[in-house]
DNA sequence: GCGACAG
DNA sequence: ATCTTGTCGC
């Protein structure tokens, strides 16, 4: 683990701001090995992770679950306190030490982990999905519903399933305009109804490229909006939750 | 000063 | 993210 780069909520902004870039630069945004998606759909394919989180007063609960083709693997979960607030651009400095903490809880070590937010859509190319995946030095993807920033290269409305549109960095972007920084992938969509599925923000954490990012997101989907490994983490994060309750 | 902004 | 029942449309 890069303990370096773990994030300290007490920080300045300036210190969190000026750490995300050097986690920037430590991250690599291209494959390290070849994707293939017939084998993550396989019982012997690769070990994807998906991580959630569910917010009680101020704690939250942070949950993985590990998943291998139609199989799940393990589960783990930590309940941590909150330090500071949502600061749009420093996320994971309110939910990188609790995502730590569920880590240190699991025993497998994943080949790719599927994390909610950004990863390289990122104001200084760094978000959670980056700063996690460099901290743990995993492949990572960041998989999330909005779009924090970049400008995609065309319409995202209407696509069909399997569909995918290009994010490219802006002016709002460290990095030179027009860098494929995500996509928006379309998982799923209704073909004959009025109804209407917006797409995920797919974009790369940590030792994958954004085309991958993308492949692993549409492999892992199943029939629903978001990955199955998320979806799993979203609902264990749930039923711990309550378990607690408040 | 105003707008924009993952979870 | 979270507070929450019904309701619209396959």
């Amino acid at each position: 683990m890069r303990t370096e780069f773990v994030p300290d909520p007490g920080a300045a902004r300036d210190e969190m701001e000026a750490q995300q870039r050097d986690i920037a630069a430590a991250a690599t945004f291209t494959d390290d090995f070849e994707f293939d998606g017939d084998a993550v759909g396989s019982d012997t394919g690769p070990l994807v992770a998906g991580v959630d989180q569910a917010f009680l007063d101020d704690r939250v609960v942070s949950a993985i679950v590990v998943t291998r083709g139609e199989s799940v693997v393990e589960r783990a979960h930590a309940v941590s306190p909150l330090s500071i607030p949502y600061i749009p651009g420093l996320l994971s400095f309110r939910e990188g030490n609790p995502i730590l903490a569920a880590f240190e809880e699991l025993e497998t070590e994943p080949d790719c982990v599927l994390f909610d937010g950004s990863g390289h859509i990122h104001f200084r190319q760094a978000g959670l999905a980056t700063h996690i995946g460099v901290v743990l030095d995993v492949p990572s993807v960041g998989v999330a519903k909005n779009l924090l920033c970049g400008t995609p290269e065309s319409s995202t409305e209407g696509l069909a399933a399997g569909e995918r549109v290009g994010i490219d960095a802006d002016g709002d972007v460290d990095a030179p305009a027009g860098t494929r920084i995500g996509y928006a992938v379309q998982t799923k969509q209704y073909d004959s109804s009025n109804r209407h599925v917006n797409p995920l923000l797919v974009s790369p954490g940590h030792r994958v490229s954004a085309e991958t990012a993308a492949d692993w997101t549409l492999a892992t989907a199943a029939g629903y909006k978001l990955p199955e490994p998320t979806r799993l983490a979203d609902a264990h994060a749930d039923d711990v939750k309550r378990t607690i309750d408040t």
